[in-house]
DNA sequence: CTGGGGACGGGGCCC
DNA sequence: TGGGCCCCGTCCCCA
């Protein structure tokens, strides 16, 4: 799976934008000072709130916001209402929470133990409309949803980012801004992970072992490398 | 082929 | 609840 797979690439080139061209125009746009501070990211809010943005998979969301005259479970009240006026309903006499089976004896006693507990719970899984993946909270689809979404763009090149701090690592490299060093050799890094894994380069015992002749290694990708050129089958 | 750098993604945590 | 940040991780490219 590619790396960049939910990356809009606004270029046709795999390889690395060659920004001279970019068309003048545009640069002639950007002043030297734009990026002296990260720029504000361009959201849409309206696109990551909007009701066609995510999907709760229980449908009775609607239930929580009404605080007027409004019932807030009109439907299930139907229901029971109809019930109520069947006079060979057993259930009529009580009003039985179709999750858990607590019972009540008046509906809006029902009503009150559903907002607040069962559909509530229910209420936990949040599934993303533009793939598969569930979330247990909005925030966390909120924040899911971005990656499809890709609200930050980059003023200098059009790529699009999910978040704003990716940008900002993205314009690093416009920029040439190098932030993060390395204590042991003084080399600069524009990306707090790629210094972690240079450091371990300063390491003699590095952080990803080999479980079968215990040669160490300073990345992951090294050590699955090395465990895919046969040293764990000849063991 | 190996090791390292560059660029970037996602989830989780904290404020 | 949202933004910023951290950590872990992946992939590509190059010496």
């Amino acid at each position: 799976m590619p790396r960049s797979f939910l990356v809009k690439k606004h270029f046709n080139s795999s390889k690395k934008p060659n920004y001279g061209e970019l068309d003048s125009h545009t640069a002639v746009l950007i002043s030297p000072f734009l990026y002296e501070r990260y720029p504000v990211a361009v959201i849409p809010q309206s696109d990551l709130l909007s009701s066609v943005a995510y999907s709760p998979i229980t449908s009775d969301t609607s239930s929580k916001d009404h605080s007027g005259s409004e019932s807030p479970v009109s439907d299930e009240e139907e229901r029971l209402q109809a019930k109520l006026c069947d006079p060979h309903s057993i259930e009529a006499e009580k009003f039985q929470c179709s999750l858990c089976s607590k019972s009540y004896s008046t509906f809006s006693g029902l009503a009150k133990h559903k907002q607040l507990h069962c559909d509530a719970q229910a209420r936990k899984s949040f599934s993303c409309k533009y793939c598969d993946k569930e979330y247990v909270s909005l925030g966390a689809l909120k924040m899911h949803i971005r990656t499809h979404t890709l609200p930050c763009v980059c003023k200098i090149c059009g790529k699009a980012f999910s978040r704003p701090w990716l940008l900002q690592g993205h314009i690093r490299t416009h920029t040439g801004e190098k932030p993060f060093s390395c204590p042991h050799c003084n080399r600069a890094f524009a990306d707090r992970s790629n210094l972690r894994a240079h450091l371990q380069t300063h390491s003699d015992v590095k952080k990803y072992q080999c479980k079968s002749c215990s040669k160490t290694f300073s990345r992951m990708s090294l050590l699955h490398k090395h465990e895919e050129s046969g040293c764990c089958i000849a063991h």
